[in-house]
Formats: structure tokens, C-alpha cells, sequence
DNA sequence: CGATATATAGACCAATTGGTCCATATATTG
DNA sequence: CAATATATGGACCAATTGGTCTATATATCG
């Protein structure tokens, strides 16, 4: 999963692959079948954990608020210095993929689809406790959470300042937040 | 450019180039010296027009939150449906190439650096007349635009609806804006 | 221990990669 | 028209691409 998380799908050559997974070639083609499903394989892995982390930060048992926060401080995290630079898995594949090829298009659509059911859940339950300030929609301030915070992940290739990046997500979120 | 822009750059083959040039390979050699500097050519094109089409819209003699709202508009069109599929140059090239390539890394920072200028500047002219909201910073409120608009071209991979990404552009404007 | 299954290393392959070079057209100019 | 400069096509190249295959080592198990 790393290799192809440091330098995407096509830069990624077999021998990459062969030093990253430690095995010889024709260990990994018994093992995955080809580049391109490895490479989904990796995919899937980091959607997984994704999927895992914002289960976690988004606990419907938790105050939503708090959890809109830490979901934002983990973003803020990645998209900042050296991790951001490295960029993210999802977003790379996106642009680089996603158009051409069906199975990442699907992934990419299936994710998104349910970050944003989970980030307008969040804010739903923060609008029942009182926490949503006038006029916020919470389907409408999701979407544009969740652009945000793609848009962070591309923003975080120029290795920005931790402080700067928390700052701008910090006012984002007190613009829905009472 | 074009080629560049619906591929990206490493899966863009020399073929694809003659193709597109009409050029032969000796020809193409002779005028462009390489791959790469054919790339940054086409990237430089491509942020021209960005900067350009951005120098119109948000033009200080324009009633800065109509010129802000065009250059919303401006982005909305070009993240739905078959624009949004294709994507983004700018950002597709940031994800694949800006972490190894110095040349392309400058470039978006550069541009980058620009633009959160140029919108910070409208922000800054909107305050002046009055038209920002209580407790909206100008340069914090650029900030979280431009994380918004690449999020969009992110998003825009999933082909949405031109009247979702409209409204949800019109909702975050609508909470800097009075 | 000996037989059998499994995993490994790496030689090998065709196709494609980006890039060079030259013989021939095509202008340009005296 | 002749001489020279320039542009063009495409043959050619080494290196690399993703992928296969087999001889050998290593387990596994009766």
C-alpha cells in the first residue's frame, strides 16, 4: 500500500512493488494476480481504514461536536508538513484513475457517498442538541465539509503549517457551530 | 495540453502526444525538447488561462461579492457532470507529481500563492463595503474557499449535478456573505 | 527418512517506454 | 534554376514495462 501511496499507480513499477511486499515476482503474481488488482487490494485497505478512523471520531454515542472536531484535527494532522506532502491514496486515485478505470471509479464514488452520510449524520445530531447555528442545513454543511476537506488534502501537497491549516479548519467548523 | 489533461502525465504516451501535435517524433523533439518540458509547457498554459479567467472574475473595479460569485460559478461548472469527470490538470498534476517534481512543485505553490491572494483581496474588498458577515476574517475566509474549490474538482469525479454543486457553493458563500 | 506439495528466485519474454538519427522532402534564397 | 537551409517522417535504439515459466529449494506429512 505504500509504495503506491508515496508515488500512484502508474509511477509504481514491479520492482517497487517486489522490494516493498519482499517477495519475488513470481510469489506475488501467485498471490494477486496482477498489478492492478494489488493495487486495488492496497486501495481497499486504505478506504478500510478511513472507514475505521471515521466510525471511530464519529461515534453516534459521542457528542457530535467533539466528534466533527477530532474527525477535522485528523485531516488537519495529515494534510500538514511531511504527511501532507505525501499527499493522500483516495485523492491521487482519483484524479488519476478514477475516469478511466470502472473499479476505482466505483470505490472512490462508494466512499464518498458514505462520508458524506456520516459527516451530515454528525451534523444532523448536532442541529437535535442545539449546536447548529442559524440557517445551517446539515446535507448542505456536509457537502461542503467534505469538499473542504479534499480540497485540504491537495492544499497539504505545498506542506502547509499545522497551525494554519487547524486555524482555517477551525473557522470553517465555528461558522456551522454555535 | 489536452491530452495531458484527460491522461495525466505518466499515462500519456509519446504516440498520444504525436497524435495530438500532428507532429512527428523528430519534429516534436526539435521543438519541445521533451516529454517533460512538453509537460510544463502545457501546465503553464493551463495556469495562464486559470490566472487569466481569475484576473477577470475577481476583477477589484467588479462589486467584489458579485465577482466572487461568478468565480464560484466558474468552478461549478467546470466540477459537474463531463468537465467535473474529466478533471483538473492543476490538481491531478499537484497529486502525481508535485511531491517528486521540483519544476511542477513550484509551480503550484506559486499559483496557489496566488490565488488565495486574489480571493483574500475580494474578501478584503467585500469587508469594505460592508457586505461580510460578523466575525469573518478575509484571509481565513480565502483560505477555506480554496480548500473548498479543490475539494470540488475532487468531488467533481463523481460527475454531480450542476444544481447540487451549485447550491452547495451558494450555502458556503451564503455564510461569509451578508 | 523419503515422498510430495509449495514457495522461491530469477531467467526469460514480447510490448512499450522515451529518445536519437538520418535520408528525404520542402522551402527559402541567391 | 540551382544551392542551401529547414522540416519531416519513420527506422532504429537501449531501457523498462508488466507478465510467464521453470529449475530448485524448502516445508509438510506419511
Amino acid at each position: 500500500m505504500n509504495v503506491f501511496w508515496s508515488r500512484g499507480y502508474h509511477a509504481t513499477a514491479l520492482p517497487d512493488l517486489l522490494r516493498a511486499t519482499k517477495l519475488s515476482r513470481g510469489s506475488l503474481y501467485a498471490a494477486f494476480g496482477d498489478k492492478h488488482s494489488l493495487f486495488l487490494r492496497a486501495l481497499d485497505r486504505y478506504i478500510a481504514d478511513a472507514l475505521t478512523r471515521m466510525d471511530d471520531e464519529l461515534d453516534p454515542r459521542r457528542d457530535p461536536v467533539d466528534g466533527l472536531r477530532a474527525y477535522l484535527a485528523g485531516y488537519v494532522e495529515r494534510a500538514c508538513g511531511a504527511n501532507g506532502r505525501r499527499g493522500c491514496l483516495l485523492v491521487a486515485t482519483a484524479m488519476e484513475l478514477a475516469g478511466a478505470d470502472a473499479e476505482v471509479g466505483r470505490r472512490f464514488a462508494s466512499f464518498f457517498k458514505t462520508m458524506e452520510a456520516r459527516v451530515a449524520d454528525a451534523f444532523s445530531r448536532a442541529e437535535t442538541v442545539g449546536r447548529l447555528a442559524d440557517g445551517v442545513e446539515p446535507s448542505s454543511a456536509a457537502r461542503i465539509l467534505i469538499c473542504f476537506l479534499w480540497g485540504l488534502r491537495v492544499v497539504a501537497k505545498t506542506a502547509p503549517a499545522r497551525t494554519t491549516s487547524q486555524a482555517t479548519a477551525d473557522a470553517l467548523l465555528a461558522r456551522f457551530i454555535k
